[in-house]
RNA sequence: GGCCCCGUAGCGCAGUUGGUUAGCGCGCCGCCCUGUCACGGCGGAGGCCGCGGGUUCGAGUCCCGUCGGGGUCGCCA
């Protein structure tokens, strides 16, 4: 090693002591006659002292160097309580520039911070020198501690790691397909996975029992806050095991990973079907943080004369509180409306309750004396609240008093970021109508009137596998999500493990046998030889890591994060090909036959 | 694909109802300084105001287009 001791490490114990230490320059205080520099290695941060004027002159932010020196504790009054190594520093005796560096691009010692937060922009495309920074190096630390607290419950569970392929074939996860175009076959191409589906149900009919794998996964899918076009998934999968068993496998992981920042997450952990999420939270993923439970209105306002809210019995109209909101100056109140308008919904009625109880607001003279009576007993409102209501097609109505609810609650500060609410959410349907879920026909997984809530692969509770083929609307998934703070980490399913199950699942879905065949006909195989039921989930570590990390975005959580539209500011890819590789890439070559059609 | 916000010095930002020489902080360069730790002092360099067009006597500022970034809805189970 180049270095004795590392830098963040040197105590009051090391005094007397001389060192070798290697580093960065992170921060320098030139006197003239005396210099001090504050050496950062990947411990920490250690100052060291220059007494003579001519070395040190030299040196600048982020030149790489070596130092020989003794440790001295010093002296009382000069003690820096601000630094972990603050109590001793090291007087140089030797130094070595083991690198200079350029002027950086943007500033790396934290102290620097008060010129101002650096760009996100510039941050990824030196990535290398970010990374470099306390914040962006503890998050990939954290991200590597964490994949080490998964090994050690999964390794304990007898878990067995495998590796599938990332050249495959194009999987029904409903996402656009990266392709790969095969040079020894001109005109078919490999499909980057949309997830290791298939090959861990594979493994399973292998017999490994249970899997794990900490894969890549790629969707050529827009980008969001919490999505980029490859990401991470802890996928497993297990054998002989029913919902319930996932569950408690899962909970030993979480409970292993929050760990990790010394959260302790209380098991078992609750549980709501997929029913009372959407009808309580109007949302799949519900942020329990955060009371405010939506009202259902639909038969209160029966018999209303408003017609906004004449839905009975068909649609629907229900309402979400917010405490304290009937102080709202008018103008507030105009913003939730255009807030509601971006999200696609003609608006947001309201109504106010006053101090005294009486209503107030647009609506509220609409409503007749028994309607206004009863009101906010109703709803649960007091006095002071402003209530929000929503009206008409009932999922659309939910979705948008589910936003609704979770923007009040960031508005009203009532999301607390250091606290963890988990929840499973289970009871899925089984199908949605196709209609409600594909506008685009390119990436619809069949053709049918219906298409799987989860995936295809999924199977139904128990208590409709005679019947959901026939009535696939109230057909209910065997499939779990988990669900913290309103961000769902990740759900799975127990398998379909019969070929005819699977079969009627597809005939369902539009996908005919031959369809099915082509596409799948290795899995359908695969289960006429005793595959064994199965079940297993998977989570998506980029938002799990963030959620530790507690950071904004999950590029925070990434090494090498993409930028919007897919580029990588770092290296430009993707980038221009040479005529030559194209021609050898077979990327032109003309297909023989149309697959557009199959769907 | 729709909508919203942002592009001004290496970085972070300001720039008034359009007005003549575009500022501030940090950083950078030089000199000074023996106890600083956000060290300090003096001096200095550094700008195609994202790009293209338009309106105007005059555009960083207004209009149209375009590119890039961020967010959001669609999409992504």
């Amino acid at each position: 090693m180049i270095r004795t001791h590392e830098a963040g490490a040197l105590r009051a114990e090391q005094v007397g002591q001389t060192v070798t230490l290697a580093g960065w320059v992170a921060r320098r205080r030139d006197h003239g006659g005396v210099t001090f520099i504050d050496l950062r290695d990947a411990s920490g941060i250690v100052q060291i002292v220059f007494r003579e004027e001519e070395t040190a002159h030299a040196l600048r932010n982020e030149f790489c160097i070596k130092v020989v020196g003794e440790v001295v504790a010093r002296t009382e009054g000069n003690v820096n309580p601000n630094i972990a190594t603050g109590e001793v520093e090291v007087v140089v005796s030797e130094l070595e520039i083991l690198n200079t560096a350029a002027p950086l691009p943007f500033q790396i010692d934290d102290a620097a911070s008060h010129g101002g937060e650096v760009g996100e922009e510039a941050r990824l495309k030196y990535r290398y020198l970010d990374l470099r920074r306390s914040g962006p190096a503890s998050a990939i630390r954290l991200r590597s501690k964490v994949y080490q607290a998964i090994r050690e419950v999964l390794g304990r569970r007898d878990f067995v790691e495998v590796e599938t392929p990332t050249l495959t074939r194009s999987t029904p996860e409903g996402a656009r397909d990266f392709v790969v175009p095969a040079r020894l076959h001109p005109g078919s191409w490999y499909a980057l996975p949309q997830s290791p589906q298939l090959f861990k149900q594979l493994l399973m009919v292998g017999g490994l029992e249970r899997y794990y794998q900490i894969a890549r996964c790629y969707r050529d899918e827009d980008f969001r806050a919490d999505r980029q076009p490859e990401f991470t998934q802890l996928d497993i999968e297990m054998s002989f095991v029913d919902q319930d068993d996932v569950i408690e496998m899962m909970e030993d992981v979480i409970k292993a990973m929050w760990a990790t920042i010394d959260v302790e997450v209380a098991t078992p952990i609750r549980r709501i079907t997929y029913a009372e999420a959407m009808s309580k939270y109007g949302s799949d993923k519900p942020d329990l943080r955060l009371g405010l439970e939506l009202v259902e209105c639909t038969d209160y306002f029966k018999e209303t004369p408003f017609r906004v809210f004449q839905q009975y019995p068909e649609g629907y109209v229900g309402a979400v509180v917010m405490p304290g909101g009937g102080s709202q100056p008018r103008k507030q109140l105009d913003a939730w409306q255009e807030w509601a308008k971006q999200r696609g919904a003609r608006g947001l009625a309201y109504v106010l309750v006053g101090e005294d109880g009486t209503l107030g607001g647009p609506v509220a003279k609409n409503l007749t004396e028994t309607e206004q009576a009863g009101l906010a007993a109703h709803v649960g409102a007091q006095p002071g609240d402003c209530i929000f209501f929503a009206a008409g097609a009932t999922k659309s109505s939910r979705a948008l008093l589910g936003a609704a609810r979770l923007e009040i609650g960031s508005r009203l500060g009532m999301l607390d970021p250091d606290r963890f609410e988990f929840v499973w959410v289970v009871d899925a349907p089984m199908f949605e109508p196709a209609g409600d879920a594909v506008a685009s026909g390119d990436v619809a997984v069949g053709a049918g009137e219906w298409t799987a809530v989860h995936h295809a692969f999924t199977g139904p509770k128990p208590e409709f596998l005679d019947t959901f083929d026939t009535d696939p609307g109230s057909a209910l998934a065997y499939a779990y999500d988990i669900v913290c703070n309103g961000s769902e980490l990740g759900g799975g399913s127990i398998r379909i493990h019969r070929e005819d199950v699977q079969k009627r699942v597809f005939n369902v879905m539009g996908i005919s046998d031959e369809q099915a065949q082509e596409k799948f006909g290795f899995l359908l195989d695969a289960f006429k030889f005793g595959a064994p039921p199965h079940g297993g989930i998977a989570l998506g570590m980029d938002r799990v890591v963030q959620h530790l990390a507690k950071a904004e975005s999950i590029r925070e959580v990434i090494a090498f994060p993409k930028s919007g539209g897919g580029f990588d500011p770092l290296t430009s890819a993707p980038a221009p090909i040479t005529a030559q590789q194209r021609a050898e890439a077979g990327v032109d070559a003309v297909p023989t036959e149309d697959l557009s059609s199959e769907g």
